[in-house]
DNA sequence: GTCCGAGTTGTCAGCGCTGACAATAACATA
DNA sequence: TATGTTATTGTCAGCGCTGACAACTCGGAC
């Protein structure tokens, strides 16, 4: 029976156990090369006997390195990320990183708490979806020694590396399905967050119609979610009542929107077709099955955690901002 | 321009610039009580032309406390966990603290590397969904003087709290409802992970069925994901060919389970009625719509921050186990 | 016997910060 | 004038660990 807490034992009572420095039994904890067999047999006995725990805190706080990643997203309960987090957990974990995630809600201000937790609790790197507005605090972030990988939007900063979608051909790979499958009247169903984020989509949406020479239908912002999709359609059909096909965000605001139509008396492809954005897992399960533009997470992941793990590697490298290429899958919706 | 990377002020370079000592910054800093005036504004200047922020890992080493929560899951891409994740996490930020969700893939070792990290990182305590057979693991952390709060388990130690649902009268409910409408061949679509957790579904199942004084139908188990919903069913209908009621172990199994009993070309709910757990948010949009045993994760993440809050405002208390009552949401299913 | 080098262990400072407590100034009280 | 009392600032140690480097042992080469 030990205490019932905070025993906690540290090097030194390791050392004195084995009737050693503690520097000998920190060699043995790291693995170090040098310490005679029987030393080292001795030391783990004794860490096993007393239930020795490193404590990372105070390793970190002098080798500036804590064998720990974080991804800073806005939303968990957008499927996207749960998803893509996963993945990156995953590649993360082998480099024999513990990768952490925390959700900053969108809000710059609690982006910057997050980031300064993980940026003093010396994480090797962070990956971020950027919260609207924050370019300047990463910036900064950057600029402090921490390594940035941001998803889905552009800063050009020494630190900071860039992956992101082709999103802008993704929306005209949709527009362009509908068009030629003989919609007239096609709406978009955007987000009203992230400016920077959010125009890539409609600036493909808008393109589509340019190169058809036609004239793109009404484009409603309202927030990323289920909710938002069913009231973002609503207004959509107030605005334009012949509507014929949606472009939505995302896969969940497509859902939204798909329930809104039918709630309306609408059909869902043969009066309006929808058409989402993610290939979230569940999409292939809805009825219809929804049409959407895959964005391939398991790719985003890996060319993340390189990004990343090359920023850790050689610090002070600049790299090129990766473009992923995505796709459109075609299932009931459209 | 500052340098490009890793200047990182000190409370020293601080002090230094203001011509005081660090603890007077320090006390700055901390929002401490009696600095003049005058002293504090002139070291918040310094503090914002240096850019200072403090270490919060050297702080942490000195105060054992850090402001941060962690939030341990198996499987972030089950859709429950994010849902409560945000809850908690909106909880949690309330106490002025951060959480940090972490994920084990239901993996006893990687949560040994999960806490471990926590640990050491002085979290004020963590929330965890336990991984199989990690009883002995999570009592060595408590008695590290981790705090701990443990979601849908039972552990019997000092430092742990734990809160459930009422899994038990959950699936009774949901295999009462089955029968009360006239279901015959009732299956159930176990999870393949964690025994202890499993179980209280398994026996709410057979309960039921005790109660109604008949037989109840095959159990299979298979992994708690839409694929392991479909794989599941198939197996079940192979069992038992004349199935007409699946009582699932989560929502998402529940939906993989709708979709191979379509592909089966049986109906739901006419042929065969599916019930679900959980109550995810896209449950009502799914079609038809899943009926459901709902889990209030609002009321979890209420109990279990609560839980949390007075473990940490008065470590070495005992808790009492808390229970949630659960709900049956009849939709469109079964 | 001396010297070298490899193998092994130890010493010491200090990462950036705060807790405990000492010191000083500034002013009112008796 | 001596004596608190309060407000403000400082000193110092040390959280637990590792980097830099010193020291010691021991075998073989000369």
């Amino acid at each position: 029976m030990t205490e019932s807490s905070l025993p906690r034992a540290t090097l030194d009572d390791v050392a004195r156990r084995v009737g050693m420095s503690a520097r000998t039994v920190s060699r043995v904890v790291n693995n170090e090369y040098g310490v005679a067999e029987a030393t080292r047999k001795q030391v783990l006995e004794a860490i096993e006997e007393l239930g020795y725990r490193p404590n990372l805190l105070a390793r970190a706080l002098i080798t500036r390195r804590s064998g720990t990643v974080g991804l800073v997203g806005g939303d968990m309960t957008d499927p996207y990320f749960p998803a893509l987090a996963e993945a990156v957990h995953h590649q993360v974990s082998e480099s024999g990183r513990t990768t952490f995630f925390a959700c900053t809600g969108n809000d710059p201000d609690r982006q910057d708490l997050v980031l300064r937790s993980l940026w003093s609790y010396a994480v090797d790197g962070v990956i971020v979806f950027p919260a609207p507005d924050s370019i300047d605090q990463l910036r900064s972030y950057a600029a402090l020694g921490l390594r940035i990988v941001v998803v889905d939007d552009v800063i050009d900063a020494p630190g900071i590396a860039c992956v992101r979608f082709d999103l802008e051909s993704g929306a005209r790979l949709g527009a362009h399905h509908l068009l030629g499958s003989g919609r007239q009247r096609v709406g978009m169903l955007a987000s009203e967050l992230s400016p920077r984020r959010r125009r890539r989509r409609e600036r493909g949406f808008v393109t589509a119609f340019e190169e058809a020479g036609l004239e793109h239908g009404a484009i409603v912002r309202a927030p990323p979610t289920v909710q938002g999709g069913e009231t973002g359609v609503d207004r959509l059909l107030d605005l334009e009542p012949d509507l014929d096909a949606i472009l939505a965000y995302n896969d969940v605001m497509a859902i939204g929107a798909m329930r809104a139509v039918e709630a309306r008396g609408r059909r869902v492809p043969y009066d309006i077709a929808v058409v989402g954005f993610d290939d979230i897992e569940l999409s292939a399960y809805i009825r219809p099955a929804l049409t959407t533009v895959r964005l391939d997470r398991a790719r985003l992941s890996i060319e993340v955690t390189r990004a990343l793990h090359s920023f850790i590697d050689a610090p002070g490298e600049r790299l090129n901002p990766v473009v992923l290429p995505v796709e459109l899958v075609v299932r009931q919706s459209a």
